[in-house]
DNA sequence: TTGATTTTCACCCAAACGGGTGAAGACAAT
DNA sequence: ATTGTCTTCACCCGTTTGGGTGAAAATCAA
């Protein structure tokens, strides 16, 4: 996970380089700058809609007081605990989210204890709450 | 919903005819567009992710198909039902909501099969999911 | 008053779940 | 190379839940 970020974060600076060497063979001709302004603005505007959505956080979710202690999101998650997490918000019982996953129902009961422990619950009902409650699922 | 959407889309028209005017009054000066031109860009960024932040759907909650079938309200239920599936959004195990309630777990266990039959689930993990699909609790 | 609905509770049994421990292989980071 | 994390799986045990049946009060409408 921490590896993403360090991924989009290059992948960002090589964007803005790459605007930056654009702008610099670009400034000789100022007729077409409102044109040019105006991709730019695009591009970023796109660019700004991608990040809030990859780096997407909890928000603190309206008006209800959130736990100030447990301030979690998808990144404290690992990838397969995600998955499960899904399916669990869902109402999927164990074995079948075994066998959307693959895997078995032992591994679906460690990653449900993993997740009860992150969330700071005890069971899969109020895991399921919790977890849209911090926005962690839709 | 509708009307997030014309006022979020107003908002955009007012900001982008900004943006042109200020386009327009600093075109005379070409010397410091390289600024001019970050400046643009870092707000349609903000911008973009102020838009993604707030005009950021539900989600439809993934693929499954919401039953044609089954539109339930709070109406379909009984008041004991309705007590019980609060708690039970909540996470709340069955001798607790017992206790909340001042029953015994065999009459929430009772309440809970009903409960179940009118949504058409098996178990409480989707009967939570099903009655926040439905709106039936908040 | 009669009948329908609601609410309450009991018993039984099988399945699912939660908690604990232990451990193996994969893979990235230091 | 060693540490750490992730993922996978197994075993045991007790608790919880789900499903079925039955039934007694209370409430409410016809």
């Amino acid at each position: 996970m921490t590896m993403m970020i360090v991924r989009y974060g290059a992948l960002l600076a090589v964007f803005l380089i790459a605007v930056e060497t654009a702008t610099r063979s670009y400034i000789s001709q100022p007729n077409d700058i409102e044109l040019y302004l105006g991709g730019v603005a695009a591009i970023f505007l796109v660019l700004g809609i991608f990040v809030a959505q990859k780096v997407k956080k909890p928000a603190a979710a309206d008006g209800n007081t959130p736990d100030q202690l447990s301030v979690l999101d998808r990144a404290d998650f690992s990838d397969r605990e995600l998955d499960v997490l899904l399916f669990l918000c869902h109402g999927y019982p164990n074995n079948e989210i075994a066998d959307q996953l693959g895997i078995s129902g032992n591994t679906v009961k460690t990653h449900l204890k993993n997740i009860y422990g992150k969330l700071g619950v005890s069971n899969r009902t109020q895991a399921a709450a919790e977890a849209k409650l911090l926005k962690i699922v839709g």
